[in-house]
DNA sequence: TCTGGGGTCCTAGGACCC
DNA sequence: TCTGGGGTCCTAGGACCC
């Protein structure tokens, strides 16, 4: 079904919330929220917190009393689970329905022929999705996928839609002048901005404006959008997940780090765990880049320093990619600065069957090991070299042409540590 | 004291090549 | 002496999403 005649949104209400709701029955009915890594802010409230006034983002110690006095359930996050359930609500979907692309963890666009653009259809999905996976969803149907996430939000805050509508397509004027310009998937808080500087203010107003004008201050982007909430669909139903450009893995600390081994040991650990996802797609990575910050509120100063190493040949073996990883580190870490995040992400991305020789195979024996062996590995070889790799045979097309720029054998770039605007 | 962790796409401008 | 233009690639930065 490449040109549906209508979209549905499918978005699970308060996800993570309702994730944990699904294995304790219990929690029906009662506040719960969920708190982001480090139990720093909340991310997920059910209907009942919402109702609270405990507002998405707020930092847990602000509300932590208010929590506490009104008998809110508080979750710290379990990514595990909402993965599997997420797997699970996106199974059920493509078994009721013939095209599904999977937009996030807690939503998926359906996309509906002649038959299905109702919301009878809409009812059953829901009710199977329910019965199966115990996770509430919304959905909204449109004739384009900008219009199907404004279906959505009518169909999450009108009670007597009980979680589906379908935008009507004669009354579209009505319905988006109910529709503010930030509520739009698409327009983020500098477009907001530049919007209402021409007093425009609703999504009907928005879909009224000038193409030029659109096109010339909010690039080709936001001229999709603008057509898609006069009905063109632009944005096509993608079924496929592509393999991941680019792969990150980072974290906040709880306390600041200031010992260079801890924060050597947080880095090895971000770059295996970036390594594992590089092979689950089965894909090697041409650069690896690694960051450090210090805290980003209150008074400063501000640090946040970087460093982009090219690797000699592209790879998801672990060992390697900890050691490059290290060996960037070493360039950006200063002593007597108090850290309070890292991350490490790989670049340059491709598709493993693309780099012949026995790169990945090698990337697969390194899988299981535990982090400590890998440890004691790059502890063994690092500072003396090159670990031994496989042969750099390769047909790639590009490869030749890109080589030229991977001379000399590390093309290690860092920068001076950086005064970040608080 | 305490403030998430991921991603994508587009554009402008400079380097470089012919 | 005068003085080109088209094309590609790369990077940084800005916008957005959940």
């Amino acid at each position: 079904m490449d040109r549906p005649t209508a979209f549905a949104l499918v978005d699970c209400n308060n996800f993570y919330a309702s994730c944990e709701r699904a294995f304790d029955p219990s929690l029906r009915g009662r506040p719960v929220v969920v708190l982001s890594n480090n139990d720093g802010c909340i991310i997920a409230r059910s209907d009942e917190a919402k109702a609270l006034g405990i507002e998405m983002g707020t930092p847990y110690y602000q509300v932590k009393g208010k929590l506490k006095a009104h008998g809110v359930v508080v979750f710290s996050s379990n990514y595990a689970l909402y993965g599997d359930l997420s797997n699970r609500v996106m199974g059920t979907l493509a078994y009721a329905a013939p095209a599904v692309e999977t937009y996030s963890i807690d939503e998926a666009f359906l996309g509906l022929d002649c038959t299905q653009a109702d919301p009878q259809f809409a009812r059953s999905v829901q009710r199977l999705v329910g019965q199966w996976t115990h996770i509430p969803v919304s959905i909204g149907i449109a004739p384009t996928k900008t219009l199907s996430k404004v279906a959505n939000r009518f169909a999450k805050r009108r009670k007597r839609c009980r979680g589906v509508f379908r935008l009507p397509e004669e009354e579209l004027d009505a319905w988006l002048d109910r529709v503010e310009v930030r509520d739009i998937w698409g327009i983020g808080p500098a477009y907001t901005r530049l919007l209402h500087k021409n007093r425009v203010y609703t999504a009907k107003q928005l879909r009224e404006l000038d193409d030029r004008w659109v096109r010339r201050h909010m690039t080709i982007v936001g001229l999709r959008t603008v057509w898609e909430l006069r009905g063109i669909s632009c944005i096509p139903l993608d079924r496929a997940k592509a393999a991941k450009a680019n792969i990150m893995c980072s974290r906040s600390f709880g306390e600041p780090v200031t010992e260079k081994a801890d924060l050597r040991e947080a880095v090895a650990t971000f770059a295996s765990r970036v390594a594992e996802k590089l092979r689950a797609q089965q894909s090697v990575a041409g650069a690896l880049y690694v960051f450090v910050t210090t805290k980003r509120f209150g008074p400063g100063p501000h640090y946040r320093n970087h460093a982009t190493v090219t690797l000699p040949v592209p790879t998801a073996y672990t060992p390697t990619l900890v050691r490059e990883a290290l060996r960037g580190l070493d360039g950006i870490w200063k002593a007597g600065i108090r850290y309070k995040k890292a991350g490490v992400m790989v670049q340059d991305v491709t598709p493993a069957a693309q780099v012949q020789g026995d790169l990945f195979a090698s990337a697969g024996q390194a899988q299981d090991a535990s982090l400590m062996a890998v440890m004691d590995a790059v502890n063994a070889t690092y500072g003396r070299g090159t670990l031994a790799l496989a042969s750099t045979g390769t047909k790639r097309k590009d490869w030749h042409r890109k080589e030229g720029h991977r001379s000399p054998r590390y093309t290690t770039r860092w920068d001076e540590l950086a005064e970040v605007r608080a």
